[in-house]
DNA sequence: GATATATATCTTAGTCACTAAGAGATTTAG
DNA sequence: CTAAATCTCTTAGTGACTAAGATATATATC
């Protein structure tokens, strides 16, 4: 054991706090596609367009995890509400690029700004030096997820069988 | 402008790092609802009684924002499944507590072992004085997103005209 | 250069979770 | 004791999703 018995409780209430504030980043999410009327996973594309610049079909496919029937859809809807446009790739013309309408950024912004106002506040808390912690903590943690979707991803084509059995580290816990 | 340039660009680059995480945490979600091989609001809902534990019917749907015929079909699934049961409230009869099934936990907790490991690696680089920093935000920042949900559904209470114009600080994005 | 294979998006049919509206059961208020 | 309120469930209908395959374009092989 190389953990104190005070650090394992904090890293644990760490893990609930995390799991806590996620789950309702989640609801705002929801209530954004709600407010903007939009479905959950047309606000989710328009948040990988906003984070990766113009981008494919495809790779919108790829990253949301739906099929490319699915995406069709989506870009179909967005592009119906003015949100994005369909640019074809000149260079290979059976790409499709989609890119967010200039205004449609803000269109879709304001919903975000209670949020930006609310984080606003809290960072308002913290030194220049904090601040930069969390940064770090923010993209570590990103990195941390990403490799951890990954490894889980990896499971789906394990049949469940000759999965390599998780060894279980959370207690059940109590209501 | 109380603000020097260097902190607004720190706090603009807080704000995308938290998004993507975020963004990324959404995805770990449906990926552990996919392996689970149940729908993504059934694990939601799954996640609110391992945090809130036993909660009726009714919570179930005022945290998720769905409508109770919704949370119906989403009980019924997972009693199915075998993970929660329903257990009337024997003082109000109308009531339907909803607890999960002792083994549940684990069943759907192992889904989590790729995210609990990787996030004990990150948390690994951090003292425990750091960890404590990043707890407080944790629970600072879940306060936050739990008032701008609140406030942003405000918003679809006020029909769209009597809107307070929201001051939009987001600058749109070069991709 | 012609043919075969690969890649990227779209189409179609069918499925399943969701909403809206209201029914049924129980509790609280007058 | 009746009326209103509260809580869950039911029903009918809608819409986003998947799977499979169609279409169009690009790349590889001979």
């Amino acid at each position: 054991m190389s953990r104190k018995k005070a650090q394992v409780e904090l890293l644990q209430e760490l893990e609930d706090a995390m799991r806590r504030s996620s789950a309702q980043g989640v609801l705002y999410g929801q209530t954004v596609a709600n407010v903007a009327g939009i479905a959950n996973s047309d606000l989710e594309c328009m948040d990988i367009l906003y984070l990766e610049g113009r981008v494919t079909a495809g790779r919108l496919a790829e990253v949301t995890g739906l099929t490319t029937g699915a995406i069709t859809g989506v870009v179909d809807r967005l592009e119906k509400a003015g949100l994005v446009r369909r640019e074809r790739d000149e260079k290979d013309r059976r790409k499709v690029f989609i890119a967010v309408v200039p205004d449609a950024a803000m269109k879709i912004g304001q919903f975000y700004v209670p949020m930006q106002q609310a984080m606003e506040k809290v960072f308002g808390g913290y030194s220049d030096e904090e601040l930069r912690l969390l940064l770090r903590f923010a993209n570590e943690g990103y990195k941390g997820v990403l490799a951890a979707t990954e490894a889980l991803k990896g499971l789906l084509d394990t049949p469940p069988e000759k999965r390599p059995a998780l060894k279980l580290k959370t207690r059940p816990r109590q209501p």
